[in-house]
RNA sequence: GGGUGUUUAGCUCAGCUGGGAGAGCGACGGCCUUACAAGCCGUAGGUCGCAGGUUCGAUCCCUGCAACACCCACCA
């Protein structure tokens, strides 16, 4: 290391991973206890954001903690094929040169996305590593892979030999723009403005309506699906419709004779009290239709517009097109009662945006019940435990009404469905077409047709922990690391991914698939706003490691957009909050920002004020590096006499070790972040450093004395590095090479050093007493210094009176650095009876501090500030009066309760009289 | 419609089994004190969302309400 100059993230980051990496060192050795996280898989297709850079730096500190702890720590990593993702990414950049997917055909498309993959797919490889993730590169997957892809079909196959794969014509999420089906997950429903159509149906055969109408009124927000109508249907109890069961209308612009029925899912109050009925495009008039009997007309294409079962005036048009006809047409014909605005939920493909239809077609499902029983078995009975609690309950409302899951897509890149039908459209399924052929007993010149559908890319995902580790083979890794120990994830994919592997690993290992489930929160800008490209406000992880100066940066922010009258906005903001860009803070600091912030599943807001101040802690630990590599020496061998202050700061930095041990047992990075920091910059270079500066920089003092502080020093930096290192590995790893070998650490990698362990700094009470006393004296003065305004130049004289026995001992001992901490000429104390000078006064437990005021200050000022601390204090004495007046508090308080509060009353009251005395004393002068 | 979470200093958040309201950043005042101005010393600032209740005692437990956020759901 460099001695000289500030912390340099750049200059000791990448080449450190680097040497890592090549040295293996993120690979399980040893011979612990197995440890493993399985990464979740970023997709192909991803640039790593801040909520990767978040979820990476806590598992990092997860495995590098564990490593240190000598487990065998496995960090699984690899990527996912990310179905449809991909394959839009790869399909708008063949348009924009102008090549459609059709006409380059399947075989081609296919060849393009992987080709794509290997040019691109390492760069989010390149930016984990820039993060300092250890994970463990020579066991890198891909789900699309040989190995893994073999588990998938596997799976399918196993499912479907048990009759738990089924393929069936049922009603599914389409989503026309992309024409491919997709689950209900996948289906995000927005809340739009509507209309309301009230419209009406003749009744046929002369009936009448209770008050005499000659038609009934539906009501719908979708007109255009009336085409489809097959029923109409009201209330069973409904009285104003009772006669009318049972007879039909005529439906308007079609001709058809719909029957009119009586179901319990009508609600009476809303619109009309009469629904029009759609089996072939909602899903409750479907269900409705099934109870009934009636038919299904399937009146849209794959892209939505409507088709030849519709009459040939609506042929061909947009639903939407097609919509704003019917109504026009509706209108004129007298049919339409009256249109009301309308409150809806639209269901819209969350890739695509587009509006999703309920639409009929041949799709294959996973019978999901019997998956799913054991599945929340596994949770209920604590073999799955979710880190904080309440998501458990997100997971059993889900998974105990969970529906069948249709899994084909009718897409081109991914995995594609191993099954295959024969002339007769018979449907063999089978590991590959030969096993099909031979199960089903079919000729090898028979013609066999695969299906064209591939798997949604869930299905593939949710055997990641077991299918990266060798399954379906009985590997050694499958043995030794699964379950693994903790998935690290964010809510939003708690239905998507979470829950689909405790079913399918259940299913297919008997295991669970990990024993904790920690989820995090979601990483927001300073705001606390969603990031997101149409606002504007992303950052990039590596732009807040590396810099990036404000140009970059809008250019950035205001490329490809798409609503480009957004430009002039964001540039204006981002100009406003970035005036020079961004600072290169380094991964360290982005990781210890991530930690501190990392508090019970909640969603952070990420300020860049955080991370600058976390980039000036370890900017602390450099120096404080520096310092004590100043004053280490070789070979320093010889008898030692430690102070107070030596074995205070060993007793504190025991209670740090128990504290983050604690904390990373509890998933709270936040708290074993602060711990850190506290020690570090609050105990250790506050006060040790300049405690110890006396006795290091004074020629005369005793040498044992001199080599305790030395080695207290660099033995207490040494463990404090270790500590830290799981989140801040670069700068650890840098200076602990730096320390390790004074401090009788010889070579090697902090990485593999063990983890310091509480025990061995036993609790020193008398240390901590005697640290204590001189914090107090020292905070005294100072207090009164800055409270006059006396520059820090200026020496002064300190009395000192009461504070029971130990307080002349304790002087003595402390003297000198009292002198130093506190620039001090003199100090004495007074007898218990002597009255002091003219003197401004501080109160240090039950000691009073004077330091004389003669010159310095003047007595009004000094008269003010004592007003203003005796009511601080006579407050909280009231506070603690009061109670004890309460007999009831008396009667019932725990006693150690009552104690301490009747010790606090009695310092807390000598406190103010010592004041009061003194504020009378002042009086009495008159300055 | 159901559910969950949040509400604490100007901002972002801690506050673990009820018993003296904290941190970081920001603000204000004073300092280039030989590890560090990415620093040092000090100060100010809070009816702990509102209303009840339980308790000797409530930021913490219970009930209700409000605001915000998110999740789920088939009201056409």
């Amino acid at each position: 290391m460099k001695t000289d100059g500030a912390f340099d993230p750049q200059a000791i980051e990448r080449s450190l991973y680097r040497e890592w990496e090549e040295a293996g060192q993120f690979a399980p050795r040893g011979n612990g206890a197995p440890y493993c996280i399985a990464i979740p898989p970023p997709n192909v297709t991803d640039r790593l954001h801040l909520g990767h850079a978040f979820q990476h730096t806590l598992m990092d500190a997860l495995i590098r903690y564990q490593r240190m702890n000598g487990r065998r720590a496995l960090w699984q990593t690899g990527t996912d094929h990310a179905q449809i993702a991909t394959q839009m990414v790869v399909e708008r950049r063949l348009l924009a040169e102008g090549i459609s997917r059709q006409e380059l055909g399947r075989d081609a498309f296919v060849a393009k996305v992987w080709e794509w993959k290997h040019s691109t797919g390492s760069n989010i490889s390149q930016q984990i590593r820039r993060l300092g993730s250890s994970v463990d590169w020579s066991r890198e997957r891909f789900t699309m892979d040989e190995g893994f892809s073999k588990a998938v079909i596997e799976v399918f196959v196993r499912l479907y030999e048990e009759g738990l794969i089924y393929r069936g014509q049922r009603l599914v999420n389409w989503d026309p723009a992309l024409k491919t089906s997709i689950s209900d997950l996948e289906v995000e429903n927005v809340e739009e403005e509507g209309q309301l159509w009230h419209i009406r149906y003749p009744l046929l055969g002369g009936a009448r309506t209770a008050d005499g109408k000659d038609h009934i009124v539906v009501a719908t927000t979708r007109p255009e699906t009336m085409l489809g109508d097959t029923a109409v249907a009201v209330h069973p109890d409904d009285e104003r419709f009772q006669t009318l069961v049972g007879e039909a209308v005529e439906l308007p612009l079609v001709g058809r004779r719909l029957p009119i029925i009586a179901d319990d899912y009508v609600d009476p109050e809303f619109g009309s009290g009469c629904v029009k009925i759609t089996p072939a495009h909602d899903f409750n008039d479907n269900a409705v239709g099934a109870r009934h009997d009636l038919a299904l007309v399937n009146i849209l294409g794959a892209d939505a517009s409507i088709n030849a079962n519709a009459p040939p005036a609506y042929r061909g048009l947009d639903r939407f097109e097609a919509r704003q006809r019917i109504a026009q047409d509706l209108t004129a014909m007298g049919l339409v009662e009256r249109v009301d605005p309308h409150t809806m939920t639209v269901p819209r493909g969350d890739r695509s945006g587009a509006v999703v239809e309920p639409w009929l077609t041949d799709q294959w499902f996973v019978k999901i019940a019997p998956l799913a029983e054991p599945a929340i078995r596994a949770v209920e009975d604590g073999d799955v435990e979710f880190v904080p609690r309440q998501y458990e309950n997100v997971y059993f409302a889900w998974i105990r009404g969970i529906q069948d899951w249709c899994i084909s897509r009718q897409q081109w890149w991914g995995h594609r469905i191993p099954a295959w039908y024969d002339a007769d459209g018979g449907i063999h399924v089978g590991r590959t077409e030969a096993e099909a052929r031979s199960k089903a007993g079919i000729e090898a010149d028979a013609p066999l047709r695969q299906d064209d559908d591939v798997l949604d890319t869930w299905f593939s995902s949710a055997l990641w922990t077991f299918g990266t580790l060798g399954w379906p083979e009985r590997t050694p890794a499958l043995d030794e690391f699964h379950p693994t120990d903790v998935l690290v994830t964010g809510y939003d994919i708690i239905f998507f991914w979470v829950a689909r592997m405790i079913m399918m690993t259940l299913k297919f290992t008997g295991e669970v698939p990990f024993r904790k489930v920690y989820i995090h929160g979601m990483v927001r800008d300073a705001h606390g706003i969603k990031m997101s490209k149409t606002k504007g406000n992303g950052l990039d992880p590596l732009d807040i490691v590396q810099g990036i100066d404000a140009d970059a940066l809008v250019a950035k922010r205001t490329a490809n957009m798409t609503q480009p009258q957004m430009a002039a906005e964001i540039e204006a903001r981002t100009r406003r909050e970035y005036p020079d860009g961004i600072a290169a803070y380094g991964t360290d600091a982005l990781r210890f920002t991530f930690c501190a912030m990392a508090s019970r599943g909640r969603d952070l807001a990420f300020d860049l004020k955080r991370i600058e101040g976390y980039r000036n802690f370890c900017n602390k630990l450099w120096n404080a590096t520096k310092f004590t590599l100043m004053h280490a020496r070789r070979d320093d061998a010889g008898a030692t006499e430690p102070s107070a202050a030596d074995r205070w700061i060993r007793s504190r930095l025991g209670l740090l070790a128990a504290e983050a041990e604690r904390s990373i047992g509890n998933y709270r990075f936040d708290l074993y972040a602060g711990a850190i920091y506290e020690f570090a910059w609050h105990e250790f270079c506050d006060w040790y450093v300049e405690i110890v500066k006396p006795v290091l920089f004074d020629e005369t003092a005793p040498e044992a004395q001199a080599r305790a502080a030395r080695q207290t020093l660099l033995a207490t930096l040494e463990a404090l590095l270790r500590i830290a290192h799981p989140i801040v590995p670069f700068i650890t790893e840098t200076l602990w090479r730096a320390v390790a070998p004074h401090a009788g650490e010889q070579g090697g990698t902090i990485m593999r050093q063990p983890f310091p362990r509480p025990d061995a700094y036993p609790q020193d009470p008398e240390a901590e007493a005697a640290v204590d006393w001189l914090k107090g004296v020292v905070g005294a003065i100072r207090n009164i210094r800055g409270e006059m305004r006396l520059s820090p130049a200026t020496e002064v004289e300190v009395l000192l009176q009461g504070g029971g026995d130990e307080a002349g001992a304790r002087l003595v001992d402390t003297e000198p650095l009292l002198r130093r901490l506190a620039k001090v000429s003199a100090i004495r104390f007074l007898g218990a009876a002597e009255a002091p000078p003219p003197v401004s006064t501080q109160v240090a437990g039950e000691m009073k501090v004077m330091v004389p005021l003669a010159g310095l200050i003047d007595a009004a000022a000094e008269r003010a500030r004592l007003d203003r601390e005796i009511a601080k204090l006579a407050k909280d004495l009231a506070r603690v009066d009061g109670k004890l007046r309460n007999p009831g508090f008396l009667a019932n308080a725990p006693a150690p309760v009552v104690a301490k509060q009747r010790e606090r009353g009695a310092a807390l009251r000598q406190q103010v009289d010592a004041l009061e005395r003194q504020r009378q004393s002042l009086e009495e002068i008159r300055g």
